[in-house]
DNA sequence: CCGATTATTGAAACGGTTTTCATTAAAAGA
DNA sequence: TCTTTTAATGAAAACCGTTTCAATAATCGG
């Protein structure tokens, strides 16, 4: 495929997830502002997982009358509108990632290095509605997060002795295949 | 059974308990002090999931003295030995509930009322392992939540109208019998 | 038992998230 | 357009969880 058709697709994505949020707006009787707007069309720029902090910061540089809270407010609000999800991973940080069009995952998080692997098992899926309705619960939704040691720092471990342990290493999303 | 032989068996597990942490004490080359030994007594105590500041309280009525700081550290050290387990069910606080002596299990959350019941799937579990493994993975823990809405909630929304919605109800802790 | 060493303690500071509140501005109607 | 209504905004405070640091006390060697 190429690159400009790439982008063709992108925009076209972006509109309806702008849509979306419109729509959503619309029918919780909120209204639409300037900042919302911003704020949204940065969230779409950026395919990382990203804290209300992170996102600020970018929206900082087009805006700097936009404050910390709106950000905030705003990623809570795209939640809601299923755009974008909540995600934690153990750092005491809530990062936020695209949730339309984008298949449902659920993570593994290196204990050593902070790596997070993006996973997806319908086996899985079924199991946990199926424990549900066990229980007489209708399933809304759930975070399921699996951690462990990654291969890389598996073979760290054999090499030098001096681990890094847990530093304030970076997080690192790595691209998966979907499935199990 | 009875009642005194109940309370003959919790003694014998609580000092299991308690060996384990002195154990972990030594191991570790930590300290035993007066203040980490009343911490755990009163955790044995109580067999709710609860807060830091929950169990300062209690251990506050015994002795004054004792700091929000030092049972926050204890509860850490408890979960470090394996007798304690840090769950969150999404209000933004940290529970913590016996682990030693009990069987291993997740949690499903009703959105409404906040009722929590403990669940155990074995074959959720080994398909947890299953994925990690997939990726290269040594699995160490994992963290499973599912959220929905419970029979009670499903028949209270038929009845009345005013939903009272997501309000700061107790969480409720449901006994039940493990297995899928 | 005494002194040296070093882990532990509690207060206070810190960091990220969430709420509060006075002000601003979007939306709807006259 | 002008007015009225009421949601949205941003600063600051509140809230939990975690870290820092100086003072304290458990452990060990002599
Ligand atoms: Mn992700
Ligand atoms: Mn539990
Ligand atoms: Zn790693
Ligand atoms: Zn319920």
């Amino acid at each position: 495929m190429l690159k400009l058709e790439d982008m063709a697709k992108k925009i076209e994505e972006f509109k309806n997830e702008k849509e979306i949020f419109l729509e959503h707006i619309q029918k919780a009787g909120l209204r639409r502002t300037a900042q919302r707007d911003l704020i949204l069309e940065i969230f779409l720029r950026t395919e990382e997982h990203l804290t209300s902090e992170d996102l600020y910061w970018l929206v900082q540089k087009e805006d700097p009358s936009v404050g910390h809270t709106t950000v905030y407010r705003t990623l809570k609000l795209l939640t809601e509108a299923g755009l974008a999800r909540e995600v934690r991973f153990g750092d005491n940080k809530t990062y936020y990632e695209h949730h339309y069009n984008h298949e449902h995952h659920d993570h593994i998080i290196c204990t050593e290095c902070g790596k997070v692997v993006e996973f997806f098992s319908p086996e899985i899926e079924s199991m946990q509605d199926a424990v549900a309705h066990k229980f007489g619960f209708i399933p809304t939704h759930h975070s399921l997060r699996l951690w462990g040691v990654c291969e890389d720092c598996q073979h760290k471990a054999n090499e030098s002795h001096p681990t890094m342990a847990s530093g304030a290493q970076p997080r690192v999303r790595v691209k998966t295949i979907a499935g199990n």
